[in-house]
DNA sequence: CACGTTCTTGACGTTGACGTCAACGTAAAG
DNA sequence: CTTTACGTTGACGTCAACGTCAAGAACGTG
């Protein structure tokens, strides 16, 4: 159901690595295809075309991963094309390996503000559990 | 700046417990009036009326900052409505703490699959981080 | 080769979360 | 007593993140 498409017709470019369709890509991610359509339109994944059609690979499912991840925290895609595009950054020079390295430590601060908020989130839900339960003692 | 607004006029109700302005309020937790009013719409917030004006307890800011903690944390104004009304719930009948229980597990879940996103996204951060600094190492 | 399935590109609609006026009330200050 | 600052209620605008048609093209199958 969610297996690659048998690209093994005469067009085939490198037989070696299996690619998807969209309907393939959006079922497996459990999405619309309009919505992977539209994280294309804001550059956060550039398939292959062969022809008109699109042609995903592996590169293109596990951006589509980090993706949803970061819309499930909550981030806004804009933020999200430019963290996984940090990624595939070119680091080539030391300059632009200091860039993504100063990056990275913006995203963490970030990412650990998060966390800190989910912490606080958890343990006043679990005090409050708490209570709950020891009223329902009570009662009984 | 952020301190209760002088109410120590003749129509006080309860000078005990001190009381803020929409202006004070939006300026603490960094948003404007038109954001906590908009809360109040959607009924995540319902401030005392004293004439027309609106007059913000302790209750209101903290509220207010469950709101914006929940923002942070990506989940939309009407789910932030439900939970933090969860914490306000009536709880007298047993039917009604089970409720209220089995609510505070779906939270749980939730807020538990969001942390296993963030200590995902955090741990491949590092991994990255580390890859660009032997990176960087090797340029030297 | 007709046919249904799956793909494509627009283009407009919708929902959430506010921003941004306009037009007006009110209360302390000069 | 007018000014000024802050408050109020609409009502419309906007931006993000898609949903929802419409109208074709391409492709395997009987």
């Amino acid at each position: 159901m969610t297996s690659p498409s048998t690209t093994a017709a005469p067009g085939a470019v490198d037989p070696a690595s299996p690619t998807w369709t969209i309907a393939e890509v959006a079922e497996e991610f459990g999405v619309t295809h309009r919505t992977v359509r539209h994280y294309e339109d804001l550059g956060l994944i550039s398939p292959e075309r062969r022809g008109t059609t699109r042609v995903y690979h592996r590169r293109d499912r596990t951006r589509l991963g980090l993706i949803l991840r970061g819309k499930r925290l909550g981030f806004p895609l804009e933020e999200i094309r430019t963290i996984i595009d940090l990624y595939d950054a070119p680091r080539g020079r030391r300059s632009q390996l200091e860039y993504v390295l100063a990056q990275i430590d913006e995203r963490r601060e970030d990412l650990e503000q998060r966390r800190r908020d989910l912490e606080a989130a958890l343990s006043e839900l679990t005090e409050f559990e708490r209570r709950c339960r020891s009223d329902l003692e009570r009662m009984a």
